[in-house]
Formats: structure tokens, sequence, C-alpha cells
DNA sequence: CTCCATCGTTTACATACGTAATCGACTACG
DNA sequence: CGTAGTCGATTACGTATGTAAACGATGGAG
């Protein structure tokens, strides 16, 4: 066979804190991370250092030395991820079938008046 | 002040499974859900029982005794789970707004046909 | 009445996650 | 040159989760 696929690991609730940052812009240095979420969340340096880490090791941060310290930016593309974490949800609660939680989200008022305008216009691309 | 709201507590993939079942038919006894979910998951009727204790614990099923065992029934219904865990998704992934989660889904392929049809469908009710 | 099958409960244990302190290396300042 | 600050790495520790074996009560078969 060869390099085995190395499906995307889990990424947890607070990696993606992270990631959304890294996402958001990079390359960043753990410090610059930290500016960007340690006061909202209420976390510590120590913290951000720690989930840097475990994201590298599951391969959806690379590294790139810059003097004496680390410069991260993000290896899975937000898309890809985003696209994933849907399809799983999609899978877990609907069986697969997306119209099922459009029905839910339309009947929990989940749905603004902006939401259902672009969904239209989407619908109207896709039939094109 | 008073009974404390408890939000209902996180159930987590291992157990929702169990939680399907149940939304499936219900009451049943552990050994009737083990029927169920014991062979597609490799799991042995202990590793059932664990995950009946829990969601027990954590409100999301109720017991009614039946001789010498219990009968097992959601005590939150499936809908309600269903919505937060959508909404959940929606939130952290896509800011509260529906509609790039659809822009995606489309984008991915994972509307068929039909998907679009029911949605149109649900489109033109909410507009009435 | 005895014993076995079966319950629910308790205990177990590895991995993941949230959150962080500590440590050894290095660099920049004095 | 020594020292204080900073970096990534290592270690820590509590809770959650996946998975299950062990235990004690008990009810039904003989």
């Amino acid at each position: 066979m060869s390099q085995s696929h190395e499906q995307p690991e889990r990424i947890s609730d607070a990696e993606h804190a992270v990631m959304e940052v890294l996402w958001e812009r990079s390359p960043l240095t753990a410090a610059e991370v930290c500016e960007q979420v340690c006061e909202p969340r209420g976390w510590s340096l120590a913290t951000v250092k720690t989930l840097l880490s475990r994201l590298v090791a599951k391969q959806a941060l690379a590294t790139e030395p810059d003097g004496k310290r680390f410069l991260y930016s993000p290896r899975v593309a937000r898309d890809s991820y985003v696209g994933s974490e849907s399809r799983r949800l999609v899978d877990r609660l609907f069986g697969g079938r997306a119209a099922p939680l459009f029905a839910h989200l339309a009947e929990s008022d989940a749905l603004t008046e902006d939401d259902i305008a672009e969904i239209e216009a989407l619908l109207k691309e896709l039939k094109s």
C-alpha cells in the first residue's frame, strides 16, 4: 500500500477556537494567537500553547521556525473542516439527508429573512 | 431562587446511539436495547448498561420498574435534541447563520435532487 | 429450598479534553 | 558575561468518554 491516509483527526471544541484564529490570519506566533482568544475564553498563554501542540500533533497545523519561536498556520482548509463537520451532523442526525435539517431550522425560527433569501438564490443557482 | 434550569447535559456519541434506539421504540429493557445496537457497534451488554446508566444520570432517560428489571424511555424528545445540536453547529461554524451551511452542503454535493425539491417546497411554505 | 441466570450498580482502566504550571534552552539587555 | 524574559516541550491533574468486568440482589426452575 502506501503512506496511510491519516484521515484528519478530530479537532476538539477548544482546539477549534484556536483554528478559527489561524484561519482568520496566519501564520501567527503562540503569543499572537493568545492575543485573539485568551481574553474572550479566559485562557492563559499556557493553555494556548498546549492546544497549539496538540493541533500540530493532529496534523491540523504546520509550524515554521522564525528565530527562536514558531509560526503556526493551518494545514487543513477551513472549508474542508466545515464541510466534514457539517456532513457528520447531517449523517448522524438526519440520515445523511439535508432537507430534514432545513425543515428543523425553519421550524425553530433559526432562519432569518436574509437566510431565506440567500437560500432561494442558491437554489436558483443550482438549477441553472 | 428556584429549580435551577438544568440545561440538558451533553449526550456523547456512544450515548447518542442508544438514544436513537429508544427514540425509535420505547420503553425497552437493557437487553432489548442491546439487541438493536450491540451487533452493529460491536458492543457488549455491559457497555449498553453503562451508557443507559449515564443517560439516566444525565436526565436524558427515564426508568420505570418492571418486575426485577427496568424499562427505559427517552425523557428528551428527539426533536429537541436534534434542534439543539443543529443550532450548536450552525453557531460554531457559521456564526449562527444557516445560509452558509446550505451553501456548503450545496457545493459539496451533499444535496440530492430530492433534497432540493423538498427545500423548495418548504420555502414556498414559509413565504405563505 | 437451592442454584443459576439476569438485573442494575460499582469499579476499572485507557484515551481524550480542558486547563495550566514547570522546565530546560536561548536570546536580548545591561 | 550573567541574568531575566520568553519559547516550545514536558508534566500534571481533573473530568468525560468508550468499553467492559466484577459484584450483590433476586426471581424462577427444579
